[in-house]
RNA sequence: GGGCGCGUAGCUCAGCGGGAGAGCACCCGGCUUACACCCGGGCGGUCGGCGGUUCGAACCCGUCCGCGCCCACCA
C-alpha cells in the first residue's frame, strides 16, 4: 500500500526546522538539475501551454530591497504553480544598466582620486564602468537565489548587451524613419547636478517653501507690478503678460516697460494663460526658463534669452550677477531691486511645488535645450486601446483608471541624456548640418561625420525588455513560443513609469501584439504601522537580514500572505517570526507522520473504508485544492496563503493529526488507513504550499515520498469525489463536544491533556462535581452521543465519543462540589446570549415581509437558529435553576451607568 | 485643480446585502509520547459620523469628518 521509504530515517529528524541548513543547498540542486529551464520546442510542438514572465530588470547597482522581495515572491509563486501545473514556464531574468545611477557610482570612485570622467575620455570611462559592472555589479542576482527565484539563468540578459543594443538601435531607426522620434529645442527638465536632461518621470515634486516677490516694472508714465517666486530669472524676461479680458491692464497692452537692472525694453502682451486672479494679474515672461512662458513667447513671437549655465549660474546678462549661482542670485537680485524701491508688496511666504531630480535631489531647472524626443501620441493611443479592448487586462481593474490617466495625457518623452553610460544615439551629423540615423546593420557614414554625443534614457531600453530579451528583431522561436508574456507583476507605483512604456513599445515593435496578457499590480510594503519606509525615518527593513534569521520561506510567506491585490501591506518582524513558526509546524507535522510510518499510497485512499475524520479531511483537502487553484488564477495571493495556513494548522494539525493518534495507536487496519490518509494529505498540502514556501516543502516532501523534487511535481487536482456531509457533520459534533470538555476543564481548573480523546478521571477532578460534569454531559447528550451509567453515589458518567476509530470515555466524579460561582457565571453569560439569539430570530420569523421576501435558504437558516436557541435557553435555564437560580434575578446583566449617563 | 483609494477588536488587515472574522498583542491554565517556533481556554468591536434605500446594511446611495496615494506647465 505504501511506496518508497523515507530518505531520512524519521527518528533522526531534529525537532526544529532550520532553514539555513537546507535552503542554499536546495537551490544549488535545483539549478544543477535544470528544473528552471524553459524549452521553446515543447510549446511550438503544441505539447505544452506556455507561461512566461520577464523579470522587471533590477538596476545593476541595486540590492534586493523589500519591494523586490514582494515582487519576486509573487512572480515565483505564479511561475512555480504553472510549472507544477504542466505549463512550459519561462521566467527570464536580467538587469538594467541604470544610466545615471551606474555612471554616478563610478564617477564617485574617480572623485576619490580627484578625477572626473573627462580625465579619461569617453571610451576609457565607459570601459571603466564595464569593469565596475563585472567586478561589483549584479549583487542582486545572488540575492535572488537566496529568495528562491526559479528563473532560467541560462537566459539572463542585460539592457546594454549586444543583442539588446541592436534592438534599441533597430527600434530607434524605425521610429526615426516614421517621424516618431525628433530633435528639437524645447524646455526640458534639467538637473544642474547631473548636468543632463531628465524625463518627466525622473522628476519628483515636493511642496517647498518659497517667497512670492512683487516687483514694479516702469513704463512711460505708468508702472506695472508682477509677482514671482523666481526673481533671479527676471534677467531673462522678454515680456510682461496680462489676461486679454483684464480691464485693469487693457490700456497697457502693446506698450513697453524697461526691464529693471538690465535696461532692456520689453513689451506688454495679452495672453489667455494668465490668471487674473493670481497675484497682481500680471506676469513676467521668461521664455528660456519656464515652460509656460515658452509657450507664451511662441504665441507672441518673443525672443528667449537663456541666462543660466548648465550648472545653473547666471550668464550673459552683462550685469554684476553673472557667475552667481541661481540661489545666490535670487537673494542678490531681490536686494538690488529693493534698493531701487521696486519690491512693492509684502514678501509673501509661499509654498509651491518644486521639481527635484529623482537621482540627486537637486532642484530641477526648466531649461531651453536641444534634445531628442519620442512623439508619444500614436504610441500612447495604441497603449490605451490595448487595455480598452482587453488585449491586456489590468488587475485589479480599478487600477486601469490610473493607467488611462497616464497614457491619455502623456507628453512627448525626452529620451536624450547627457551621459556616457548607455546606448549612444545612432544619429550622425555632417559638417553642413545634415543628419543621418544609422541602423544596426549599417555602416556609419564616413569622413567628417560625427555621432551624437548623447545616450538614450535608460527607460528606452527597458521599454523593449519583453521582446528584446527574446531575440527581437529576429523572429526567434523564443518569441514565437513565449511572446506575449503571460503576466507582468509589479507595484502600482510604476504602472506609469514602466508599464505604459513597455506597452507602447511592445505594441509598436510587435505590430500590435501586446507585451502582456495581464498586468497584476500589488501594493507597496510599509512598516508595521503602515508608514512608508524611508531611510530618514529609519524604518527600512532588509529582507536579506530576515532571510538569514528566519529563512527565505518565512519572508516569502509573510509577503504573500499580505499581498491583497493593489493594496499596500504592513510588515513587521513579528509577522516573519510567525511565518517561520508555520514552517516549523509543517516540519513537525511531517515529522509526526514519518515517525508513525505515514506514506503516500500508490492508489487513492478509498473513502468507503475510512473513518469520519478521514473522509472529512480528504473532503477538506479537495476543497482547499480547488480554492487555492482558483485564487492563484485570480492573483489572490493573500487569500490563497491564508487558506492554506488555516487548513494546514487549524484543520490538519489541530484536529486531524490529533484524531489520528488513537487509530495509529490501535494499530492494524485502522493504523494502516490513517497512515495512508496522513500521507495523502501531506503530499498534496506540501505541493500546494510549494510555490509559497519552496524550500521547506521540498525538503519535507522528498523525505516523505522519496520523490526527486517538488519543483516539477504535478499540481494536485480534483478527485472528483462528492463531499460527504455526514462525515463533516460528525466531525463538527466531535469538535463541539471536545471543545466543551476543554472549556469545562479550563473553567474548573482540571489538569488538561492536549490530546483530543480527552479523559477526565475522578482523581483528576479537583473541585469537580456532577453539576460541572453535567455541562459536558449535556453537551454530549445534545449531540446524541451520550449514555450515562449511574452506578450510585460516585456515579461515573461515561461519554462514548464514537470516533470511527474507537470510543473515548470520560469519567467524571460526581461526589465533589464544583466551583458553583464560576459555573454559574458561565451559564448566565451563555443564557443571555441564547436569549438574545432567541429574540432576534423570533423577531425575524414574526416578520411577514421577511418571510415573503427573503430567500428560502435564509429563512431556513433562521428557523434552525431559532430552534437551537430555544433548546439552549431551556437547557441553560434549567441547569442554572439547579445551581440555585440567577444571581441577577432575571439573568440580565447589571447595566446601570453613572447618573449622568457617562461611562 | 483633477483622479483613485482607505477609515472594522490595542496593532496590521480580511469580510463588501442575511448569524461581526483572522494573525499578532493581552489574560488564565498546561514541558500532554510531532511541535513551548507548542497546546487549550478566555478577554476584546455603537464595523468614522449623520441621513437614505431595503423585510434586512459593515456591505448599496447621499453627505460630512479624518487619513493616504497618483496626476497636473499652482507665475
Amino acid at each position: 500500500m505504501t511506496n518508497t521509504a523515507p530518505a531520512t530515517p524519521a527518528s533522526t529528524l531534529p525537532t526544529q526546522y532550520d532553514p539555513a541548513a537546507v535552503e542554499v543547498a536546495l537551490y544549488q540542486r535545483w539549478m544543477q538539475a535544470g528544473y528552471f529551464r524553459a524549452d521553446e520546442q515543447r510549446v511550438l510542438s503544441g505539447e505544452r501551454t506556455p507561461f512566461s514572465i520577464v523579470l522587471p530588470p533590477p538596476n545593476v547597482t541595486g540590492n534586493l530591497h523589500v519591494g523586490h522581495a514582494l515582487d519576486h515572491t509573487l512572480m515565483d509563486i505564479l511561475v512555480r504553480w504553472h510549472r507544477m501545473s504542466g505549463d512550459e514556464v519561462l521566467w527570464l531574468p536580467g538587469m538594467d544598466h541604470a544610466g545615471i545611477a551606474t555612471q554616478t557610482v563610478v564617477e564617485r570612485q574617480l572623485a576619490v582620486d580627484g578625477k572626473t570622467r573627462h580625465d579619461f575620455g569617453r571610451d576609457l570611462f565607459v570601459q571603466k564602468v564595464w569593469d565596475w559592472k563585472h567586478e561589483s555589479g549584479g549583487a542582486i542576482l545572488g540575492q535572488m537565489r537566496r529568495l528562491g527565484d526559479s528563473v532560467d539563468w541560462d537566459r539572463e540578459r542585460f539592457t546594454l548587451d549586444d543583442g539588446l543594443s541592436g534592438a534599441v538601435q533597430t527600434i530607434f531607426k524605425k521610429l526615426y524613419d516614421q517621424g516618431l522620434i525628433y530633435r528639437a529645442k524645447r524646455i526640458i527638465n534639467w538637473c544642474p547636478g547631473c548636468q543632463t536632461a531628465l524625463s518627466d518621470i525622473e522628476v519628483d515634486h515636493s511642496d517647498d517653501a518659497g517667497e512670492l516677490v512683487s516687483v514694479r516694472y516702469d513704463g512711460d508714465g505708468f508702472s506695472i507690478v508682477v509677482a514671482t517666486t523666481r526673481v533671479e530669472t527676471m534677467l531673462g524676461d522678454t515680456a510682461i503678460a496680462v489676461h486679454p479680458d483684464d480691464q485693469r491692464y487693457a490700456h497697457l497692452v502693446g506698450k513697453t516697460v524697461t526691464l529693471p537692472l538690465v535696461g532692456r525694453e520689453i513689451p506688454i502682451v495679452a495672453d489667455d494663460h494668465v490668471d487674473p486672479e493670481f497675484g497682481t494679474g500680471a506676469v513676467k515672461v521668461t521664455p528660456a526658463h519656464d515652460p509656460n512662458d515658452f509657450e507664451i513667447a511662441a504665441r507672441h513671437d518673443l525672443p528667449a534669452i537663456d541666462v543660466l549655465t548648465p550648472d545653473a549660474r547666471i550668464t550673459g546678462t552683462g550685469t554684476i550677477f553673472d557667475g552667481m549661482d541661481r540661489f545666490e542670485a535670487r537673494v542678490a537680485v531681490k536686494s538690488a531691486l529693493a534698493a531701487e524701491g521696486r519690491v512693492v508688496a509684502e514678501q509673501i511666504p509661499y509654498v509651491h511645488s518644486v521639481g527635484h531630480c529623482s537621482r540627486s535631489d537637486d532642484v530641477v531647472e526648466p531649461r531651453l535645450s536641444l534634445q531628442w524626443f519620442v512623439k508619444v501620441g500614436p504610441l500612447a493611443e495604441a497603449a490605451g486601446d490595448a487595455v480598452r479592448d482587453g488585449r491586456t487586462r489590468i488587475h485589479p481593474p480599478e487600477m486601469a483608471a490610473r493607467y488611462f490617466d497616464w497614457v491619455d495625457n502623456m507628453h512627448d518623452w525626452t529620451i536624450s541624456r547627457q551621459l556616457w553610460w548607455g546606448h549612444r544615439i545612432p544619429v550622425w551629423y555632417s559638417p553642413d548640418g545634415e543628419m543621418r540615423c544609422v541602423g544596426p546593420d549599417e555602416q556609419p557614414p564616413g569622413e567628417g561625420w560625427t555621432q551624437d554625443e548623447d545616450v538614450l534614457d535608460t527607460w528606452f531600453s527597458s521599454a523593449l525588455w519583453p521582446f528584446s530579451t527574446m531575440g527581437w528583431p529576429q523572429q526567434t522561436d523564443t518569441l514565437r513560443a513565449f511572446y506575449p508574456t503571460s503576466v507582468l507583476v509589479t507595484g502600482y507605483d510604476i504602472l506609469f513609469f514602466w508599464v505604459a512604456r513597455m506597452m507602447m513599445m511592445g505594441l509598436y515593435a510587435m505590430d500590435g501584439v501586446q507585451p502582456f496578457h495581464v498586468v497584476a499590480l500589488h501594493g507597496l510594503v510599509r512598516d508595521e504601522r503602515g508608514r512608508k519606509m524611508s531611510k530618514s525615518r529609519g524604518n527600512v527593513v532588509d529582507p536579506l537580514a530576515w532571510i538569514d534569521t528566519y529563512g527565505a520561506d518565512a519572508v516569502r510567506f509573510t509577503l504573500a500572505r499580505g499581498a491583497n491585490p493593489g493594496a499596500d501591506q504592513a510588515i513587521a518582524e513579528d509577522w516573519v517570526r510567525g511565518a517561520k513558526s508555520f514552517c516549523s509546524k509543517l516540519f513537525n507535522a511531517t515529522r509526526f507522520a514519518l515517525l508513525n510510518g505515514a506514506a503516500v499510497p500508490d492508489a487513492p485512499v478509498d473513502p468507503a473504508g475510512c473513518s469520519a475524520a478521514d473522509r472529512w479531511i480528504l473532503d477538506r483537502l479537495d476543497a482547499v485544492v480547488a480554492e487555492t487553484t482558483s485564487l492563484l488564477a485570480d492573483f489572490q495571493f493573500a487569500k490563497a496563503a491564508e487558506g492554506l495556513y488555516h487548513f494546514a494548522w487549524d484543520e490538519f494539525c489541530d484536529w486531524y493529526v490529533e484524531l489520528a493518534k488513537a487509530p495509529l495507536q490501535a494499530g492494524g487496519q485502522d493504523a494502516d488507513r490513517t497512515r495512508a490518509v496522513l500521507g495523502t494529505v501531506l503530499d498534496a498540502l506540501l505541493k500546494l504550499l510549494h510555490p509559497f514556501v519552496p524550500f521547506v516543502t521540498e525538503s519535507l516532501w522528498t523525505q516523505l515520498t522519496g520523490g526527486e523534487t517538488l519543483v516539477t511535481a504535478p499540481w494536485p487536482g480534483s478527485t472528483g469525489r462528492q463531499p460527504d456531509p455526514a462525515a463533516a457533520a460528525e466531525v463538527a459534533d466531535i469538535m463541539r463536544l471536545v471543545t466543551e470538555i476543554r472549556r469545562f476543564r479550563a473553567d474548573q481548573g482540571v489538569a488538561a491533556g492536549r490530546r483530543v480523546p480527552a479523559r477526565i478521571d475522578a482523581a483528576q477532578v479537583a473541585p469537580g462535581s456532577a453539576r460541572a460534569a453535567q455541562s459536558v454531559v449535556d453537551q454530549a447528550r445534545a449531540l446524541g452521543r451520550l449514555s450515562v451509567a449511574d452506578d450510585g453515589f460516585a456515579a461515573t458518567a461515561a461519554l462514548p465519543v464514537p470516533l470511527s476509530f474507537g470510543t473515548v470515555t470520560v469519567h467524571i466524579d460526581t461526589s465533589v462540589a464544583i466551583d458553583v460561582t464560576a459555573e454559574r457565571a458561565r451559564l448566565e453569560r451563555d443564557l443571555l446570549a441564547a436569549r438574545k439569539e432567541l429574540a432576534q430570530t423570533a423577531g425575524k420569523l414574526d416578520n411577514a415581509a421577511f418571510l415573503a421576501k427573503a430567500p428560502e435558504k435564509v429563512v431556513t437558516g433562521i428557523r434552525e437558529r431559532h430552534a437551537a436557541a430555544t433548546s439552549d435557553v431551556q437547557r441553560l435555564a434549567a441547569r442554572l435553576a439547579e445551581l440555585g437560580g440567577l444571581a441577577g434575578g432575571d439573568g440580565a446583566p447589571d447595566r446601570r451607568g453613572t447618573p449622568d449617563g457617562s461611562a
